[in-house]
Formats: C-alpha cells, sequence, structure tokens
DNA sequence: ACCTGAACACCGTTCAAGT
DNA sequence: ACCTGAACACCGTTCAAGT
C-alpha cells in the first residue's frame, strides 16, 4: 500500500522540480541518460505525467541550456578595460559551457538560444564592445563571432577520462589554450577593424 | 576480384550503395529522416541487413559526414599569396558543411572527424600557414581555431524557408557576412601573432 | 488541474536460422 | 558471406479516464 509516499500528500511536481531533475540525470548520466522516462521515473510519476509542466522534450532542453548559461560569471561593470571584460566574460562562458560538453550540441541542433540567461549574456558583450569603441554594424558582426567561436570551441572540447592514449587527441587544457590564442586574435581584429 | 553483380536478381547491395542511399534520404528529409529502417526500405532490404556493410549508425554518419568533406574546394597549390588561399579554403568548407546544416551539429558530438578528406583539409590548412610563415606552435594554435571557427559558424547557420518573419532571426547572408568579418580579424590576428 | 494505465508509432540493434 | 523474420529493449508522445 504505502510505497513511500504519504497517501493525501500530492506529489506536488513543478516545473522548477523536473528542471532540477533533469539536471541532476544530466549531471550523472550525461545527455544520453536524460530521457522524459527515466526523469519521470526518477520523480516517481508515470512518463506522461512530465507532460503537464512542460511542452515537450524539446522545451525542456531549452530551458536546460539556459539554465546553465546562470552560471557565467558576469564581470563588474566598468571596474577594468573593456578588452579585458570581453577576454573574462568569453572565457567564463568557454568554462561553464566545457562543463556540460554534450548539451552544448543540443545547442547547435537549435537556433542558438533564446533563454534569459542567453539574452543577458549577449546585452553585456554588446555594451563591453560599444566601450571599446567599436562602431556599428562592426559590433554586431564581433558579437555574432565572439558568440559562436566561444560555443564552437566548447563543443569541440571533451573530458577525456586521462586513461585515452590510444590516439593523439588534444586534451583539455590544449583546447583552453587555443581556445584563448583565438580570442585574442579576434579581439586584436575586431579592434583594428581594418575590413 | 569478382567486381561485378552478384549472380541472379539480387540486391547486391555494398558499402558504397548504403552510403549513397544515406545521403540521398539525407538531402531529402534531412537528417531527422535518415533512420536505419528507412534507409533499409529504401533499399529494399530487412533493417537488419546493412549490418553486413556497416558497424552501426554512428559509423554511416561518420562515413556521410566525411564524404561531404568531399566537395571543399582546395585551393591551387601556389598560384595567390596563402592568407588569400586561406580565405577561400574556409570559405568553400563554410559553403560545404552550410549546405548540409543539420549534420553539422553531429560532426560535433563526435570528437571531430577523422576522415581521409578531414585529414586531408586539415593538411591544407597547415601547408598554408607555414607558406604564411606562421611559427610552430602558434600554427597549431591557429589551425585548431580556423577549424573550429568554421565548422562553428556552420552550424549556427540555417536555411530558413524566407517565409520567417515571426522574430529577427539572421539570414543566411547576414551570417555569410559575420564568417568572412571573422576570418578576416582571425587571420590578421594570427600573422601579427603577437601572444 | 493533474496524474494514471494503456497504447501508438516509432527507434537501433541482436539473434538464430536459412541460402 | 549475406540476408531474413522475429524479437529485445528502448524512445517521445497521445488518449481516455479517474481524482
Amino acid at each position: 500500500m504505502d510505497r513511500g509516499r504519504a497517501p493525501g500528500h500530492r506529489a506536488g511536481l513543478t516545473h522548477a522540480a523536473v528542471l532540477g531533475a533533469a539536471r541532476d540525470l544530466l549531471a550523472e548520466h550525461g545527455v544520453a541518460g536524460l530521457t522524459m522516462r527515466t526523469l519521470a521515473s526518477r520523480l516517481d510519476v508515470a512518463p506522461n505525467a512530465l507532460y503537464s509542466h512542460v511542452a515537450n522534450k524539446t522545451a525542456l532542453v531549452d530551458a536546460l541550456l539556459d539554465d546553465v548559461l546562470g552560471a557565467v560569471i558576469v564581470p563588474a561593470d566598468g571596474v577594468q578595460n573593456p578588452a579585458t571584460g570581453l577576454r573574462q566574460l568569453m572565457a567564463s562562458t568557454y568554462e561553464v559551457l566545457v562543463a556540460h560538453a554534450d548539451l552544448v550540441p543540443l545547442y547547435l541542433s537549435r537556433q542558438g538560444a533564446h533563454g534569459p540567461n542567453a539574452q543577458r549574456l549577449g546585452d553585456v558583450t554588446m555594451d563591453l564592445l560599444r566601450q571599446a569603441g567599436v562602431p556599428e554594424p562592426t559590433a554586431s558582426d564581433a558579437l555574432r563571432v565572439l558568440i559562436v567561436y566561444t560555443i564552437g570551441f566548447a563543443a569541440f572540447t571533451r573530458h577525456l577520462p586521462a586513461t585515452s592514449g590510444s590516439e593523439r587527441e588534444p586534451s583539455a587544457a590544449e583546447m583552453l589554450s587555443s581556445f584563448n590564442h583565438g580570442i585574442g586574435w579576434l579581439l586584436t581584429g575586431i579592434q583594428q577593424n581594418q575590413v
């Protein structure tokens, strides 16, 4: 009878609870382990119960994606020069995305990301570009280039279990180094703005 | 070695035939329409018959991916300056990948691509970087950066049915323009090489 | 409004068997 | 060696019904 849940006490399932469980599942078993059915069983509900709180799996993943971006550290306003701010912002974005590496390709199979956190990061980047003296329409291109570059690099970076050795594959440290070089090249190119 | 048709009127299924049908299916119905089962039915065989010619779906997609890269136009050796060659090579790669846009995220969920065509493009790029006077270890970083940038941009570019209008979404032409700006910034940054 | 059992319409892949 | 029918172990999602 009593299967571990007091009768009369409603499940109290909510959108946030579903999202939280999805995040846990993702962290534990990767993107392959995140299915509507395992998610439901983790929450002790029938699979179709999820559809009372989430439109479909795509919407869930989109929410998850934007959630992850909430961890990006935005540099404090005007405490250092804008180029340094851009560098730090992109580095933080890269780090956060690499920590959720298998989610990033899903980012790309959608059209980027349109959640509030993504929006915020775009706005901050645009501000910094303006402060750096980059005029329109160059700033729009630069915004796009920096975002695509950062997400693209994150998608290419894998967490190897350190036991690799089978073939020559760039380590996470090598990828980070290349990423930083490229950001530097882009920022100098943008600031010279000689197109 | 008997390279002729199988005796009788049997299917005579081969690796190349499977790959070709997969490419057709992809072109007609996109990546969502490419399943082992629809592929088998298109070839008039049972689904499991495919496994006599392909290890699994991942291996098939990998082969498809490298196949696509065969369409990239490699600039003729030494007819113009290396920077222009790099620009043309990346532009051609971008164009080819955008033509198969929904395949690109699969690129990223794997670790890049290790087929012969991908290898060739990497070698050519490296040659051009050397001709441009970029020394090691900067050249290795530059190679990685250029590849990631190009594939990342392709993943972000969508073919909109021109009927969009619902929201502000960059057109293919805008993406191409941004892509070219970014390549310019990267190449100037790389050539200045002031890390 | 929210959850359930059951079902629908799929997947990729394996197995034993036939030729 | 290559193909088949059948099955396994899954998917996401919908539907009618119960509370």
